[in-house]
Order: structure tokens, then C-alpha cells, then sequence
RNA sequence: GGGCUCAUAGCUCAGUUGGCUAGAGCGUUACAUUGACAUUGUAAAGGUCAGAGGUUCGAGUCCUCUUGGGCCCACCA
């Protein structure tokens, strides 16, 4: 053996071993009690980060549970990600001096899939290179043909169940990335946003955004204000820039009647706000600004301007007339802003589909409730128990080609110019579509005038029995197919893994995905299985840099796991980020720590040549390995029943390594891998070798170093879920039978 | 505006249902060792556990408030 332990030489050979072995497989132990993680699917186009280190954790319940002789499976996937994955594949296209409305919605769509397949190996071998026990023979992808078609059937169900449905309403709409998003994708920043004061009519109205001013349907004060009350229902003429102007107005109680001079705009079709203000009082809904980000006809001689341009010379004219009062420049507000490009998002009136989450978000709340699913840490109970009471219809449209098309249909010929997404994608001017289309809008039901199917196109129109149907442009929300992740994948695996599976053991995710996913895969999986997808939530922290800020490509502070693993070994980095890291916790990536893990691995080594060199039958220079084999003592009970005379300090300390089992053991069933992995660290150093070590040197015959050996493999399997490249290395060594993975736990 | 979370040795962090004489890694200091260990071992220094109250036989741990970080949520025109 070499003095030091070189992980590079023996990583990748045993990886290579037991996937060829099989040893990943749950068939290994088929009739084992089932243990299932379903790995949370990575972006099939990214590159490995430290969020995916941390599944490490995952690894060490897979790994655990496997040795305890169950049928331990560790499902892999990728998730196609539409716009993180649009969005990568768009900028590259600039890059060509291209762009996405230059092709076709179906041609765009297959460049994209033939770039993702490219790349799609990636991320599966970066995820072998940290020892990860996938079960690659189950491996899934979320465009997967069998699960596509999943995904249509949920669609089709929740359409008949009333559970999804067609809807004309604000969206946050990105003009610059073509798209509607959910909620859960706008950032919100603060914003220096000038306040104008303006005169409308005989009232003075406070707004951030003057240019939406020709899509005002109405003003509204608060109702019981005193100083209004004798215009509340009247109906005024106003002086605008496009000349006289009547105007309705409401009392309404969204009205602070302390902001500004307590007289508001309402502009249904640019805020939700006033959306929802409009429908209490029947405003129509006039939209003046364009998916395209500029003004349309109805902003008259302003038309075609983008909103910010059109702001300056609305206001410049408004002022000329002396139609502004006042200026406050110094007024600052949030506005939201695109999670991907950080343009200002526009509240934009779109027909979108939309889940109606009161009926599943009420079973969900109760599982958790009912401890049928139980979060740890459990202080994001609460972050659940929130999140879900103030949970609104989930917008799943998105007006991007990457992504499972939407299954729907409407028929051209009774509906000439519906709401045709292609008009938006190729940004063509939509807009008087739906001004026409929908005059008002606000008391529209469209909801029947869709066919719903499980992909296939419908013959013909089931009202006038036309064939010239045409399908949504739209696709899915990502999350939508993510969501129901669970049994997605385990009912297009291999026959009888869903039944044998589901529901999964544990769900273990970021913290950061509480919303966006969790707590999606709790509803939708509840609704299709009625049963909950999984039995616990697991959450892991963050990494951080080592200066405890978040890594972010734009500040260029990202550590890439690989080259950690490159440096000190798979093994030394799972255990740094579990070592010292308290369940749930951020963490700064620290350097010494994962010196401190190298060196243990190190350490681990050396011990090993020591019982190696210490081998009664060895020290022969012709002694072979197989002849050489150390007799084994496997279990500690066999050691504790005096099969072999043993030296008092030997007796102490099966009596402390049968302590450890029973910590260690807890520890991992109790989610605390912390624990877990310092007392096998402190143990294995300052109890086993500083003392233990240091005084059978001195005295080992055979029966001393039976005990020896058999506690050391002992320790090691304790140790393997955490470090299972050099355990197994020296498990091999110390004459272990197999392979110490499909070992069994220590009892 | 609501909610969550953190503050413990020079640094990075553990501290599980209150029992602590408060720990680890790295760093620092002294000594030892060329050994199974590109080292390791033995020992030492270093902390009014953010501050103030309270509950308790007992508080780093539970409660209240204060201060200072971080995160999340919310439609303030």
C-alpha cells in the first residue's frame, strides 16, 4: 500500500465496479422492505453546483438503507427546465446574431432539444463523480414520450374535474423574454419611481405610471372619504393629452385615502390592482400597451413608443398643458421585475390556463397537518402552512416553445382570430385581437370552447364539425411537469415500481423549493394517486462561498464541486459538507474543512496499512492475498459472546464501537447526518486510533487483532454512506467479503 | 407591513427533550515523534454563549423586550 491515500486511483474504478455489479439496482435485496428517494431532477442542459452536492445526503439514506438489507432504490432524472433552457439557448442565438422569431415554433423547438441532447450526458457523469448510488437503468427525463403523455393526462383530468381552466386575466408579462410567468417568478426590487401628481378634471390623482392613463376606465376614492363624496357614482369629464376624456367614479375600499390625494386610477388591463377594482364596479378593460412593450392605437399620437419613452413624452406634453400639479421624484417603489432578465415585468391581460388550487391546496395543507407528510426541519412546517393559505390559481401557460406543448385545441372556424399565442411569439401586433375579441372581457367565459386531449389532435370540431383546429402555441409551466414528479417517474420505470415504491421514503430538495415544488408535488400527487407522493420532506441549506455570500455567475464567486472533488477526493467533500452542518442549515464552503476531511481520509488509509502490517499470516514476502485473508468476525454480538478469549481493553471496546452503532444509527434515522458523522470522526481518531490503536500495538497476538480488524470493519461501514470510495477500497483490503456497500449495517 | 432565521473561541461552525466543568476544525504556543500517518501524538492559551429582564433547583438551550445581520412573503397607486 502507498503511504498516502490517492483518490484518483481508485474513485472512478470503483464507481465503474458497482454500477457494473449492479449494486445500485433495488433488486439487490428484492424482497427487502422498499426505500425509495426520487432525485430531485437537475436541469438536463446545467453543470453540476453545490446544490447538487449536497443530495450527497440522499446518497448517505440510500447507501444506509441498502446495507439494512432493504430494497433500496435511488431514482435519477433531468428535467428539461423550459426557460432556464430557452432562455440559455436564446442568448446563444444572439451570440449567431440570431433570434428565436426567426424560426418556427416547431423548428426553434427541435434546436433546442438537439442542443439539450448534446449536452444531457454532463450532468450524469458529474453526479457519478461524487459516488452517487443512482439506479441509472431508472433513469427518466421530463420529456420522456411516456412521460409527456402522463403529463397530458393529469392536464385532461383536472380539465374535467374543473380543476384547470381558461382564463382572460393579468399576467406578469417579461415583453422582452416573450413570456407570462407564475408569481413565484417575479422578483420584486425597490425602485426610485417618480410620483406624478395629476389633474383630472376637478381631482388631483397620484401615479407612478401616467402612460397607462388612456387605458383608465375609472378613478376611485375611498368610499366613506369626505372629501369625495360627491362624485362617487358620477361620471366626469376630464382634460388628457388625447383631448376630453369621461371618466367613472367609484368608491372602492382599496383606497388609502392617506396615499397621495386619495384619488387612484383604475387601469384594469395594466394593474392587478385595478383588475381586481374593475371587476367589483364592471369596468371594462382597455389595454394600451402591447406584448411587444410599446403603446398601441389607443395611447393616439403615442402609439409605438416603448412604455418608458412614452412616459417622458406624456409627461413633457402633460406638463406643457399644465396638467401636472406636482412631481414627487424622490418617491420609491417595489416593482417586479423578470426572475431570468431583470427587465421591469408588465401586467399584461392574456388568456392563460390556470389550475384552481383551493380544492388540492386543502388536502395538502391537512397531510401536513396530519404529520402523513413531516417536514424537517420542521420550523418550515409553518413556511408551508403559509405559503399554501395565501396561495392564489396557478397560471401554467408559458409562451415559450421548450416545454410539453399545452394538449388543447379550438376550432378556427368557430372561433376566426382566437387568441392565437403564435401572434405573440412572432410579436406581431395581437392587440387589437383582444380588445375586439374580448369587449369585456372581465365577464368572459371561454372555458368551453376548448378540446382538452392526451396529445392527439381531435378529428373535428364537436359544435360544427370543422377540421380546422389548431393547438395552444402554449407549453407548460416547467413546474407543472415537475410537480408531479414522484409518480411520474416510478409509473414509467419498470412495471410494479410504482406500486412497490410509492409513496417514496423522503423527498430531499433546497429549502428554496418549498414553493415552487414541494409543495406542487403534495397537491398534484395527492390529487392523481390520493395518496401523498412521499412520506417526509428533507430539507439541506445552502452553500455559500467562503465568505458567506451566495455564489452567482454575476458575481463570480461559483466554486464548481468538481474541481473540489477533483482536488480532495469525492469522498473528503461529502463529508465536509455533512460534517459540522446542522440539518437545514446554510453553509460557507470552507476550505480547512475539507483539508480536515482529506486528512481523515488519510488517516482512515494509514490505519488500514497499520492492521494490514500488523496481519499474523503476512509479513511473508510470498504471502498472497487470498491465503493472506484476515478471519472475520462480522457481527459485534458474535464478539460480545466470548467466542474468542479477549483482552480486557478489547472487551471495552466492542462495549464502545456497539455504543457508536446505536448512536450512529439513530443519528441517521433522525435526518442529523451532523452527528452522525462527527462522532464517527472523533471516535474513529482520538478513540480508536490515538488509544485504541496505540495500546494493541504492543501487545496484538491473533485474538487481539481479530477484535481489531472486525471492530475496524465495523467502523468502516458505519462509515461508508458518507465516505463509500475509500471504505470500500479498504473494506477490500481488511479481507471483507463483496463489496462493503451490499454489506450489512452493524447491529 | 407580515413571517422566518441567525448572533457561541482569532476564523468557520456544532451544541439533539433545559443538567455544560460550553465543544470541533483551522489558526496560535510548547514539547515529542520519522513512526501505520506529505505527518502524527501530548499538552496549553483563547468564550461574562449579542444586550437586558423573566421562568426554573438549574438557561447557550424556554419566554419577553432591545440591538445588529440574513432570508422569504405582500396588489401600496
Amino acid at each position: 500500500m502507498d503511504k498516502i491515500y490517492n483518490h484518483r486511483d481508485v474513485e472512478e474504478k470503483i464507481y465503474r465496479d458497482w454500477e457494473e455489479k449492479g449494486y445500485f439496482k433495488p433488486e439487490i435485496h428484492p424482497d427487502g422492505k422498499p426505500y425509495c428517494i426520487v432525485l430531485p431532477p437537475p436541469n438536463a442542459n446545467g453543470a453540476l453546483h453545490f446544490g447538487h452536492a449536497m443530495f450527497a445526503v440522499e446518497d448517505v439514506l440510500i447507501r444506509y438503507h441498502r446495507m439494512l438489507g432493504e430494497s433500496a432504490l435511488w431514482l435519477p432524472g433531468t428535467d428539461h427546465a423550459g426557460t432556464e433552457t430557452q432562455f440559455v439557448f436564446e442568448k446563444k442565438l444572439k451570440e449567431q446574431g440570431k433570434s428565436r422569431f426567426d424560426f418556427d415554433q416547431e423548428t426553434l423547438y427541435k434546436m433546442i432539444s438537439e442542443y439539450v441532447e448534446e449536452n444531457k450526458g454532463g450532468i450524469e457523469n458529474q453526479l457519478r463523480k461524487l459516488g452517487f448510488s443512482l439506479d441509472w437503468s431508472r433513469q427518466k427525463y421530463t420529456l420522456d414520450p411516456d412521460i409527456v403523455l402522463l403529463v397530458y393526462k393529469t392536464f385532461k383530468k383536472m380539465h374535467e374535474d374543473g380543476l384547470v381552466y381558461r382564463d382572460y386575466r393579468l399576467v406578469n408579462y417579461c415583453t422582452f423574454d416573450g413570456t407570462g410567468y407564475s408569481d413565484l417568478e417575479v422578483v420584486h426590487e425597490e425602485r426610485r419611481s417618480p410620483l406624478y401628481y395629476i389633474k383630472y378634471g376637478p381631482l388631483v390623482l397620484a401615479t407612478t405610471r401616467p402612460e397607462t392613463k388612456f387605458g383608465d376606465t375609472g378613478i376611485a376614492v375611498h368610499p366613506k372619504d369626505p372629501r369625495y363624496q360627491q362624485y362617487i357614482g358620477k361620471v366626469i369629464e376630464v382634460e388628457t393629452v388625447l383631448g376630453m376624456a369621461s371618466i367613472q367614479v367609484v368608491g372602492d375600499e382599496m383606497v388609502d385615502p392617506e396615499f397621495g390625494t386619495g384619488v387612484v386610477k383604475v387601469t384594469p388591463a395594466h394593474d392587478f390592482n385595478d383588475y381586481e377594482t374593475g371587476k367589483r364596479h364592471n369596468l371594462p378593460l382597455k389595454q394600451v400597451i402591447g406584448f411587444d412593450g410599446k403603446m398601441n392605437e389607443h395611447a393616439g399620437k403615442f402609439a409605438g413608443l416603448y412604455i418608458k419613452q412614452a412616459r417622458a413624452a406624456i409627461v413633457e406634453e402633460m406638463q406643457a398643458k399644465g396638467l401636472i400639479e406636482k412631481i414627487d421624484t424622490e418617491y420609491v417603489n417595489r416593482v417586479g421585475l423578470c426572475y431570468k432578465c431583470r427587465n421591469v415585468l408588465e401586467p399584461l391581460p392574456l388568456e392563460q390556463w390556470f389550475v384552481k388550487v383551493g380544492p388540492l391546496k386543502e388536502k395538502a395543507l391537512e397531510a401536513v397537518k396530519k404529520s402523513e407528510i413531516k417536514i424537517t426541519p420542521k420550523n418550515f412546517e409553518n413556511h408551508y402552512g403559509q405559503w399554501m393559505d395565501n396561495l392564489r390559481d396557478w397560471n401554467i401557460s408559458r409562451q415559450i416553445v421548450w416545454g410539453i406543448r399545452i394538449p388543447a385545441w379550438q376550432c378556427v372556424s368557430c372561433h376566426p382570430g382566437g387568441s392565437k399565442a403564435t401572434d405573440r411569439i412572432s410579436h406581431k401586433d395581437s392587440i387589437a385581437e383582444f380588445t375586439v375579441s374580448s369587449s369585456n372581457p372581465l365577464q368572459n367565459d371561454k372555458k368551453s370552447d376548448w378540446i382538452v386531449t392526451e396529445g392527439e389532435k381531435p378529428d373535428k370540431c364537436p359544435r360544427c364539425e370543422s377540421t380546422n383546429l389548431e393547438q395552444d402555441t402554449d407549453t407548460f409551466d416547467t413546474w407543472f411537469s415537475s410537480g408531479q414528479w414522484p409518480y411520474l417517474t416510478l409509473m414509467t420505470t419498470k412495471s410494479g415500481d410504482f406500486e412497490k415504491f410509492y409513496p417514496t421514503a423522503v423527498m430531499e430538495t433546497g429549502y428554496d423549493l418549498l414553493r415552487s415544488w414541494v409543495s406542487r408535488m403534495i397537491m398534484l400527487g395527492m390529487y392523481i394517486t390520493g395518496e401523498v407522493p412521499f412520506k417526509d420532506v428533507l430539507f439541506h441549506g445552502l452553500v455559500n462561498d467562503p465568505y458567506g455570500k451566495k455564489m452567482s455567475k454575476s458575481k463570480g464567486n461559483v466554486v464548481n464541486p468538481l474541481e473540489l472533488v477533483e482536488q480532495y477526493g469525492a469522498d473528503a467533500v461529502r463529508f465536509a459538507l455533512v460534517y459540522g452542518n446542522a440539518t437545514g442549515n446554510d453553509q460557507s464552503l470552507s476550505y480547512p474543512k475539507l483539508d480536515a476531511s482529506r486528512k481523515f481520509a488519510n488517516k482512515l488509509w494509514n490505519m488500514t496499512r497499520f492492521i494490514e502490517m500488523k496481519r499474523p499470516t503476512s509479513g511473508h514476502p510470498g504471502g498472497s492475498e487470498t491465503t493472506d485473508r484476515i478471519p472475520q468476525i462480522d457481527s459485534i454480538a458474535t464478539l460480545q459472546n466470548d467466542t474468542i478469549s479477549m483482552h480486557e481493553n478489547d472487551k471495552a471496546m466492542v462495549e464502545k464501537v456497539q455504543a457508536l452503532v446505536t448512536e450512529v444509527t439513530k443519528n441517521i434515522d433522525s435526518y442529523q447526518f451532523n452527528f452522525a458523522s462527527e462522532k464517527l470522526y472523533e471516535f474513529i481518531w482520538h478513540e480508536f486510533a490515538d488509544k485504541y490503536i496505540e495500546d494493541v500495538k504492543n501487545r496484538i497476538d491473533e485474538n487481539s487483532f481479530m477484535v481489531l480488524n472486525s471492530l475496524f470493519v465495523t467502523l468502516l461501514k458505519l462509515l461508508h454512506p458518507f465516505m463509500p470510495f475509500i471504505t470500500e477500497e479498504m473494506y477490500g483490503k481488511l479481507g471483507g467479503e463483496d463489496s462493503i456497500m451490499i454489506s450489512s449495517w452493524p447491529k
